[in-house]
DNA sequence: AGCTTGCATGTAACG
DNA sequence: GTTACATGCAAGCTG
């Protein structure tokens, strides 16, 4: 069937073909000239004959074969009065009512813009497309050349008034009255919204139309940049949402009373809705939005044939460069039809392999499936490699949820991750599918989104593969302005995305890593600058409330002197050496040598390390695989060789001042509780720095008073305790004392007692406190924790809750242990089950007071 | 036990 | 209120 190019400068009469491929929608077809190179595709997606396997039907006249859905078909067919369709030929024929002349801008063939349409619209393109307008209707009316651009506009204003009113329809059978009815309504109502839509992406789009003209060649591509330009020029802010009753309005069909009250140029007055919505979009919109500022990316061009009731949501408008483009045709005589894009959720990039395609999408232009089994789909990645993946669909809510299985692989492959964009393409001719892709700036997707929000930024840094260089022939539009993310509703850009914080959820190695390191940063926030806390009571406990989120101080390290004193080290971020710092200092983020104001002879990078590597790396446990062996050999956090003040204290509280003076930085705890771990959000843990300064050694506030009181009273069950192992140290065979490096145990209770590792006490090992222990079996180890010096306690409980230790992955315990020792039990209800030495205390407390 | 598969359900967007 | 879709979940399957 030859055609005759649409392109002016070729107008070729015999290298076009009809291509009709599965991609193509209801018989759908693309027409390609060989010669130039010109392609186009079907664009007005013919709803009537949606499921039909052919998208051509008979003329009820003359039996001329008509087709559908098609840039030609909806001139090529009418509806008859009588029911049916037929031909244009023939309807016009019969035709004898006058044309109702509606100068409405609302184009029923919107990819061919129409010069008749009075709206001051440039002629910029116009000709161009007029003339491909009136040879391709020409010809594709079989060469009938006396229909010009006027023609195509009155047969488009005969269809639209061809709309059968009630009299025609009160005359009909109720099934063809109904037909013809809803046939019409879903038309118009496409178009209506095929329109609307066009407008909405013409507004983005047009802020990538090419300044200059592109030549001859005029492919879909610039057919859609001279249509946003055109569209553009619509005069602002007539409300699309007044349908005009002739084309959309069921009661412009049915009703028909209001058809003629209004004068047609009004109609299409009312009809246009030239200010679209703002977007309300997912987040890539918003984002890509931004950057396609300087991205050149397409915004949304229309999806061809996904029109009609399931029309595509924006989200899901293919945003896609030229250069993109180009990669994916990879020649010049194929075209590449961006269908639609999707952000991948994380069940998309999950394991599962399964790819949820959206309804519209997947019915528009995948192929018709008819069973939930599906069918294989072969889908070719931007590189050329084919994968092969399963089409199919679930019976959802009575509807369909449409999916692609497989595809992990090909995820994979492309090393794709929630948050990223697939698109999908077509290639014509041929029809072939292709998965492209567009990552997501940052592996965070919230980053990501946040902040190609924030600041416009570009979001994307690559798109099918490669998309590196910036825009060259966008620019911004007052319309793109309006389209400004900032518009969109948080909320709104957040889908696709996951609002849930599960669907953030990471499973991938990268993220168990996250998670091991999450405690490390909980150590290294600190109050927000600048910022004053709120001062809350609960429960007669003080709690400090931020308005602002803490910010990330530098790590540090700290240490015990073999006096118990505790040390803070500090890398410098320039020469790397370690520094000694008071304990009680707070460090930026960013901290150097210069920094160091404490000590001047280390306030250089020059100045040479303080200590020899060797034991640096002894006291501060640093090395290369520090962290990695601590993440392989310890999923529980629970080696760490580094004692802060609040392990001291937990150290100090179990074994006396002996251990804490033995400097060994293995002496350790555990984090080992089940509900206090690491990122606990307990009103405990979620506490701020607050200690910070506030606890010296003569403070005398109710919190230090109390950890005296009971320290008083652990000594004195102390010395209780040792006069009765003094009693029965003849019945004993062997007494475990203080000096005793190794000590004999000779039962469990005597094990227990002195916290000795015993086989499977992994965590208890060194002296740990194991939380998970049963508290009931723990009185007698915390009596023997009586044996910490006052100023030892007092001092690790000095210690800042947050500023306790060394990155070893143990906050969780440290603030528990350090309210619980400072006799605030409340925090850490049996119910809550932290396990937590002060409850042990208050509990021995009260025995030893009961006692005494 | 881990994986796959099919369906159910909750939620957000949309009309 | 409806629809679309992300994801949970249980039953079945497989090694």
């Amino acid at each position: 069937m030859a055609k005759i190019c649409m392109n002016e400068t070729c107008q070729s009469t015999t290298t076009f073909e009809w291509k009709k491929g599965w991609g193509l929608k209801s018989g759908g077809f693309a027409i390609l000239c060989y010669k130039c190179g010109s392609s186009y595709e079907n664009s007005v997606y013919c709803e009537t004959f949606h499921g039909k396997e052919s998208g051509w039907r008979d003329c009820k006249l003359c039996g001329k074969r008509i087709h559908c859905g098609c840039i030609a078909s909806k001139y090529l067919h009418e509806y008859l009065d009588f029911g049916g369709v037929g031909c244009i030929s023939c309807a016009k024929s019969l035709e004898t009512r006058p044309i109702r002349p509606i100068q409405s801008s609302y184009n029923l063939f919107p990819q061919i813009p129409n010069d008749d349409v009075p709206n001051g619209f440039s002629p910029l393109t116009a000709n161009n497309i007029s003339g491909l307008r009136s040879s391709f209707f020409e010809n594709t009316m079989g060469g009938n050349n006396t229909m010009g651009g006027n023609s195509i506009d009155q047969r488009k204003l005969m269809k639209l008034s061809k709309s059968p009113d009630t009299k025609e329809v009160a005359h009909f059978p109720q099934s063809q009255r109904t037909e013809c009815n809803a046939s019409n309504e879903k038309i118009k109502r496409e178009e209506m919204t095929g329109f609307s839509d066009l407008l909405q992406r013409s507004a983005r789009s047009s802020i990538f139309a090419k300044p200059e003209n592109s030549g001859p060649i005029l492919g879909p591509k610039d057919m859609y940049e001279s249509l946003s330009r055109r569209f553009t020029n619509f005069p602002l802010g007539t409300p699309l949402d007044t349908p005009n009753p002739l084309l959309s309005s069921p009661s412009g069909v049915v009703e028909g009373r209001e058809q003629n009250k209004t004068p047609p140029f009004q109609q299409g007055q009312r009809t246009r809705h030239i200010l679209p919505k703002p977007p309300k979009t997912g987040p890539t919109i918003g984002s890509e939005a931004n950057n396609a500022t300087v991205s050149q990316t397409r915004v949304a061009r229309p999806p061809a044939e996904g029109r009609g009731r399931h029309q595509l949501l924006p989200r899901y408008w293919p945003r896609i460069t030229d250069q993109e483009l180009q990669q994916i045709s990879g020649d010049l005589n194929s075209t590449v039809v961006p269908l639609f894009e999707k952000v991948l959720s994380a069940s998309d990039a999950g394991r599962i392999g399964r790819l949820v395609l959206p309804k519209a999408c997947a019915e528009a232009y995948f192929p018709p499936i008819s069973s939930s089994e599906g069918l294989p789909i072969i889908i070719q990645d931007v590189k050329g490699k084919e994968w092969t993946f399963q089409f199919r669909f679930w019976p959802n809510n009575n509807s369909r949820m449409y999916v692609l299985e497989g595809v992990t692989p090909c995820i994979q492959n492309m090393q794709l991750q929630a948050g990223d964009t697939v698109i999908f393409s077509r290639i014509d001719p041929g029809g072939k599918l292709v998965i492209g892709f567009r990552k997501s700036s940052n592996s965070d997707m919230q980053d990501s989104q946040t902040s190609s929000l924030n600041n416009g930024a570009p979001s994307e840094e690559t798109s099918h593969g490669a998309n590196e260089n910036p825009a060259t022939d966008g620019g911004g539009t007052n319309e793109e302005s309006l389209q400004r993310p900032l518009l969109i509703p948080e909320k709104k850009r957040s889908r696709n995305i996951g609002s849930k914080s599960k669907r953030l959820r990471m499973h991938s190695e990268d993220a168990m890593e996250l998670r091991l390191t999450w405690a490390e940063a909980q150590e290294l926030l600190r109050p927000p600058p600048s910022v004053r806390p709120t001062i809350v009571m609960i429960e007669d406990q003080e709690f400090e409330e931020y308005d602002e989120p803490p910010v990330f101080g530098k790590r540090t390290m700290f240490t015990a002197r073999a006096s118990g004193e505790q040390e803070q080290w500090a890398q410098c971020d320039s020469c790397s050496k370690w520094r000694r710092l008071p304990v009680d200092v707070l460090l930026p983020p960013k901290w150097t040598c210069v920094d160091n104001v404490w000590d001047s002879s280390r306030s250089s990078c020059s100045a040479p390390d303080e200590k020899s590597p060797k034991e640096l790396e002894s006291l501060l446990g640093i090395g290369k695989e520090v962290k990695k062996r601590r993440i392989r050999e310890s999923p529980t956090l629970t080696e760490e060789p580094e004692p802060s003040g609040l392990d001291a204290l937990a150290t100090a509280a179990v074994l006396g001042d002996d251990a804490v003076d033995a400097e060994d930085p293995s002496a350790e705890t555990t984090t080992k509780h089940p509900r206090h771990r690491s990122g606990c959000t307990c009103i405990v843990c979620i506490q701020p720095p607050s200690g910070k300064g506030r606890h010296k050694s003569t403070c005398i506030c109710n919190v230090c008073l109390t950890v005296r009181r009971r320290f008083k009273t652990l000594m004195l069950r102390r010395k209780k305790r040792e006069a009765e192992i003094a009693d029965t140290r003849g019945k004993e065979p062997v007494l475990p004392t203080e000096d005793d490096s190794e000590p004999v145990i000779t039962s469990e209770e005597d094990r227990r007692r002195n916290r000795v590792p015993n086989d499977g006490g992994g965590e208890s090992s060194n002296g740990g406190l194991d939380l998970n222990c049963d508290p009931n079996r723990e009185d007698d180890m915390v009596v023997e924790a009586a044996g910490l010096s006052m100023t030892g306690l007092i001092h690790a409980a000095n210690f800042p809750v947050h500023l306790k230790e060394n990155g070893n992955g143990k906050s969780d315990v440290g603030p528990c242990l350090l309210l619980q020792a400072a006799g605030e039990s409340e925090d850490c209800p049996p119910d809550e089950g932290h396990g937590c030495v002060s409850s042990l205390v208050e509990e021995k407390e009260k025995d030893g007071d009961e006692g005494n």
